[in-house]
Formats: structure tokens, C-alpha cells, sequence
DNA sequence: CGGTGATAGTTGCATTTGCAACCATGTCAA
DNA sequence: TTGACATGGTTGCAAATGCAACTATCACCG
């Protein structure tokens, strides 16, 4: 769970000291920083989760995510995993090589062409994604909930244009 | 070296090579999953914009961030930041013990109690500031632009809702 | 063939992290 | 005053990360 650390911490006698209040010289307002409450809300979010796996499996976030994409297509090489997660090449890598050392996922050289290695999910590693699968679908469902079924559907839209739209070149570089 | 971050990767077209075939066993989708939603676009908007302040000013996310609070508060301490910016402890105290060693932030001892140390942006940090600020106003106008301004709109709320830890409301507001 | 250049995947190394333990100071109550 | 506990902040260390080589394989062109 993320421990909101909820503050009582502003009341005003409670000071944030000498000068507050913001700083004129700036426009910036960072409360509005589309960026910044992204990624507020993406670690929000994950982390509660992130906490369930890690105690459980031993599973790093990126570990995570590879198992996931390998259920969700069901066998890629390692740079499909990285194209469609948007992952580094060497996180995948090591990741990976985690998980095949812990037998969750097969690893085995396509004959065609030998640089690359077909992953699969082993049945080990289905196990643990379905337990964590079945886990992640209560989560997301009490997200969506939290948030009003139309509004979640409304900002999945969103999500996805953003994550299209990502770092293109057409956005002002002053 | 600057724009890695490919993606041309989810648009339907997309050949995705060497899929074979869905794997049946789980439920799960993770293509609806709200936090890797989250996780995704956060990182694809951040990502470019990190590159420049990185590229520029040699600052980590982290501090860009504490940098950001600074100008809008004004005065904080370490761990107001951390209320406030919900990052680890930790991070803060080095990211501030960095941007302190360049001469970007003051940090003087409170009097009245000298465990704290009040933390304020040098007139070099308002330079920074300022500068990164127009940036990131232009490359969230931009992303705004993208999504429409309504839609825009709702995507901010409903991320505060997910935040959580509270609307920045209760905060002193300008 | 041989050469040039892409592509898949790994490794080395310097940074960043996360977490827990650790000071120093402050608070409150007996 | 003293002692128990809370708070602000730092540090040590083991992971996790980013980036730039580097290997191995393939593809194509002459």
C-alpha cells in the first residue's frame, strides 16, 4: 500500500516556513505539468501493486511486465518485447535472463534465424501470472471504480494517444 | 543520441514479427491495465523532456523536480518536498545536497529547530527555473493541443482523483 | 565469395535507486 | 532533569538502471 503520507503537515500553523507562496519570476506551474501528474499517477498506482509481486515472486517491475507481455502474446522475441513495451533492450535482457534462470519463461533459438530467441512462458510461469493476474484485474476494477466506469474508459483513450504521441518531434523544442 | 524512445510500436499496423498466436490460459489483459497505461504514457512524456534538462543542465529527474517545488513554493524543507512531491526521502536529500553544490539552491538552518533546514531557489536555480519552465509550458501546450483542451482537462482531474494523497487544494494556492 | 551494413542480444561501467540503519535534534511527561 | 520516543536529514550498501561498446548472425550487393 502506499502510505499516503497524508499531511496534516499544512495547516498553517503547522508552518511551511518563511516565504512561501509562489515564486513570481516563473509562469511554470507545476501542479499542471501534464508530465508530472502522469507520472504522480503511474507510481500511485503501481506501486501498491509493484509491493504484491515483489513479496511474493521476488519480481522486479520490469520482470513483471515481460511475463505480462509474454501472456498477453504469447511467444515474442525479446526485442517484440521491447517494442511493444516501450523497455530497454537491456532491461529486457537481464530480465530475461532472471526469469529464464527461475524457469518461468522458455528461451529457445529460432532456426531460421539464430540471432534471436523465441520466449514462452513456462508453466511455472503462467502460475505465477495468473495469480498475479487474477490480483491485477481487482486492482484495476477498484481503480476504474474509483474513477467512474465512463471516466476510466475516457482516460484509457487518452493514455493511449499520449503513449503514441509520445517524444515526437513535432512538439516545440524552444 | 537523443531520441530513442521508438514508437511506432502500438498503431495497428504494427507487423509485431513473430507473434505466435495468444496464449489462452490467462484473463488478464494487460493492454487495459491502468497503471501500465499510466506507466507508458508517463514515460513516453517525460522522457523527451528529461532529455533536454539532462542535455542542458546535466539534472536528474529528481531534481528538475525538487527545482520545480521550489519555484512554486517558494521555501520548503527537505521533507516538505517530500510530502509534497511524494519522492523518497532519500532522493530529495541528495538530489538537494547536488543542486545546493551548484549553487541552484540555498540551504539554511532553521533557528528554531536546527534539524531543518530551509531550502530556497538561488537566483542561478531561478535562471534554471525559468528557462526549463517556458520549455516545459510549451511541450505541455503541445501535448494539451494533442488531446484537445477539454479532454485535457478531464485527463488532469482524473489523475489528481488517482493521485489520491489529495487535490493540491488544500495547499497554499498562489 | 568478400565487404558493408543492419539486427538480436549481451556485457562493462558509471549512475541512480531503495531500504535500513544511523546521527542529531526536538518534544513531552514523570 | 531524565528518559522514551518522534522527526529531519544523511550514509552504506546492494540492487536496478542507462548508455555505449561489443559479439554473433543475417541480408544484400558487387
Amino acid at each position: 500500500m502506499t502510505a499516503p503520507l497524508q499531511n496534516d503537515a499544512l495547516p498553517e500553523d503547522q508552518p511551511i516556513p518563511t516565504t512561501r507562496g509562489q515564486d513570481r519570476a516563473s509562469s511554470f506551474s507545476l501542479d499542471d505539468f501534464l508530465p508530472y501528474l502522469l507520472n504522480q499517477a503511474a507510481e500511485a498506482t503501481s506501486r501498491s501493486f509493484a509491493v504484491r509481486y515483489k513479496a511474493e515472486y521476488g519480481l522486479t517491475r520490469t520482470q513483471w511486465r515481460v511475463i505480462a507481455h509474454l501472456g498477453r502474446f504469447g511467444s515474442l522475441t525479446a526485442v517484440d518485447v521491447c517494442r511493444l513495451s516501450q523497455i530497454e533492450k537491456t532491461k529486457v535482457s537481464r530480465a530475461v535472463a532472471a526469469l529464464t534462470e527461475r524457469g518461468w519463461i522458455s528461451r529457445v533459438p529460432e532456426v531460421r534465424d539464430r540471432r534471436r530467441d523465441v520466449l514462452q512462458l513456462t508453466t511455472g510461469g503462467h502460475v505465477v501470472l495468473n495469480r498475479l493476474g487474477a490480483n491485477a484485474n481487482a486492482y484495476d476494477a477498484a481503480l476504474r471504480d474509483h474513477l467512474g466506469t465512463d471516466a476510466a474508459k475516457g482516460l484509457v483513450l487518452m493514455l493511449r494517444r499520449l503513449i503514441g504521441q509520445g517524444s515526437r518531434e513535432d512538439l516545440p523544442h524552444d
